[in-house]
DNA sequence: CATGAATGAGTGTTCATTCAT
DNA sequence: CATGAATGAACACTCATTCAT
């Protein structure tokens, strides 16, 4: 079916680094030939615009996010798992899928505020992946195991973006010249993610399954 | 001491106008220029570049909260309030704080990613600010309410994140071409805050103080 | 190895019309692509700056003459002539030199005294040239007809001087508006040359070889 | 007659040195009020034009030029001086005037290609210098000291010009990231003037008055 | 007499896009 | 398929000049 030549995947994917690098607009399409090895008539060849180009930069990505996804909820819910069990796996997937698929994330949430199309396109994604979860979601809820539901999704998104500022914190306390590191902001890289899980069901103040137990057991 | 002239003004407010819509890079000076009534050259008295133009839509707005901010939690925390209420009405501060400098906030987020300077002042902003909220926590945490504060910074930014995005829903519902709805998200606008408070209290899944209360007293 | 389109000659060859017509500043790159037929954009792929444009009209011819200077030099002093003939070539060949080349060396004379790189280049151009000149004065001076060599260089620099004076002179009195011509300055343009040597050779007031031998044998 | 406030002095003063180091074109009227610590709308009360503040730096500095030259000649050739002394008294003075008025001159040879004006002002300068001059010239040319005339205005300036580059290589050597000196030049700066004096009398290879008169007597 | 804010035409430079080869 | 020269509209920024105060 494809083009064996690859031309269109290495522009694309030369585009896709620099877009998340410099920005869209700060990327000119000459720096992409430049970068992908051809030349500027090239790109025309196979995009008819640079928001085009963007726009191939993004979409398959989340395409194939929503197929592996549709892959991995199916398998793992049958399982005999205790609900911070899940929901640790489904933050570890999350962040997984922001640390595999950086550049197109950061793509996303600097041109979403500014393109119609890119919002459009990210909101049906969004509501694709959070259909699944409340799929799964309300099969939990019979359990009586979930007190809260409602503007969960809110809450939900609130979560994931504290997974991606994670990862960005890593990567800028990494980077030259950035003054401010995980300690300064009080953020351990060991637990994060069974602490994301524990603020995710029991927040800052909630007692956990365990913790009612007790209570409970402790009044009789 | 300042000329009451206010054009230096108006040049602020219409480009950080322009580029909370458009973007910085999308945003021209001639746009900026025709919207604030004065000629291109008129910028450049007032500003030695786009860039410094840029920082001055959004420095002095984010010096403004954290001067408000100061004022604000000297006067909370000494009432008696419980937790919750507490919570509610940090909530309500962020979203008004949102809603106020919504232009600002869309220029720091869109800008971030791809701005050094702009990275280090948010970062500044927002370490100040937590540094404050945390002081009220941990006199709170005291009173053993608080269960878990190992990587709440994280937390609690995806709540304001969460806030943040609730914002932007609103406005693109009312926006046209718009597809989707709060409802299609499932966002019930009038219990928002009380919601959100409890979801950063309780998680989905914790008990809330009432709740562990009737556990006790009904074990009893 | 180069392609015969001819595109970045053009545009040399109109900025160095321009340059040397109304000065550097004064050129603005508008006119130059209009001169040369061509889009602003152009002169841009072929040139990284206006500055990099200017040094390109000028560093190439430079190296022109030097080139063949090599070459005009190495033939003649083999030959069997009189030191006045030497000298009558040498001016000469510097006349042609700025007929030929003389927006050049407008543009050069025009911005030494501003640019740096400018100035440098030329005082490599000088001192190359020097160098073959003071080869040749000192087997000259072996023969005991040169009385003086202290401070040449800026004798010769000065008599250099006087001939781009002169043919700027002749350009100036063919052009409209000029109320001097050379009759005002008392310049005789068929003896030129001749003059010239003469001055260079013995001054206002030093006696020619045949003077001194009439001198000399008069007195016998 | 003139306004003791010294306003118009003190752009004048401070114009012409912007304009002498950076050149007209890129020296611009809010440089010189900030240099000469006025406002830009003070300079266009006093002058039109920047053009015309140009020609305020050069044109009187001329006519003083003009008249201290006429005091000058008035008292030296009267008295019994040879031949030689008086043309080093005439190279100095000339080394005098471009070392008194450097920037004016830096600008006249700067604008003279491209202003019409400044060249007619500088060609009635050089006009009246050199009338003075070969009034002077003529009578000495009586006592037949004097051998060469035709074309000697040119060999003249040639002289000057010498003066000139000796004046600017002294400047450059003692300035920063210049790679030649006075030494890589050969220049003797002790011996400059008589050497030019015996250029102009003598050339490199004329005979000196006592070198005749040697070989007048020698042969007898 | 002095100011300095405002102007607007223009400055060098950039860049997505086209097209003949 | 691929090229890269050419485009032209736009870009951020400049500057001599004006004028109300």
């Amino acid at each position: 079916m494809e083009k064996p030549s690859g031309t269109k995947e290495k522009i694309v994917e030369t585009a896709r680094s620099l877009f998340a690098e410099k920005g869209y607009k700060s990327t000119t399409t000459a720096e992409i030939a430049r970068g992908a090895g051809f030349s500027e008539g090239t790109i025309y060849r196979h995009f008819n615009s640079k928001k085009e180009l963007l726009m191939e930069c993004v979409i398959p990505v989340l395409q194939k996010i929503v197929d592996s996804t549709e892959h991995y909820l199916e398998h793992y819910p049958n399982q005999e798992e205790d609900l911070r069990s899940l929901v640790i796996k489904m933050l570890e997937m999350r962040l997984q899928l922001f640390q595999e698929n950086y550049q197109t994330f950061r793509i996303i949430f600097s041109e979403l505020l500014f393109s119609e199309d890119m919002l459009k396109h990210y909101m049906e994604f969004i509501i694709n992946q959070e259909e699944k979860i409340s799929g799964m979601i309300s099969q939990i809820e019979a359990t009586e195991e979930i007190k809260r539901t409602r503007n969960y999704m809110l809450f939900g998104m609130g979560q994931v973006m504290a997974i991606w500022m994670y990862l960005n914190f890593m990567k800028w306390s990494k980077a030259d010249g950035m003054e401010f590191s995980h300690e300064m902001l009080n953020i351990s890289q060991e637990t994060f993610l069974p602490d994301m899980a524990d603020y995710f069901l029991y927040g800052i103040a909630g007692v956990s399954e365990e913790e009612k137990i007790k209570f409970t057991r402790g009044e009789g």
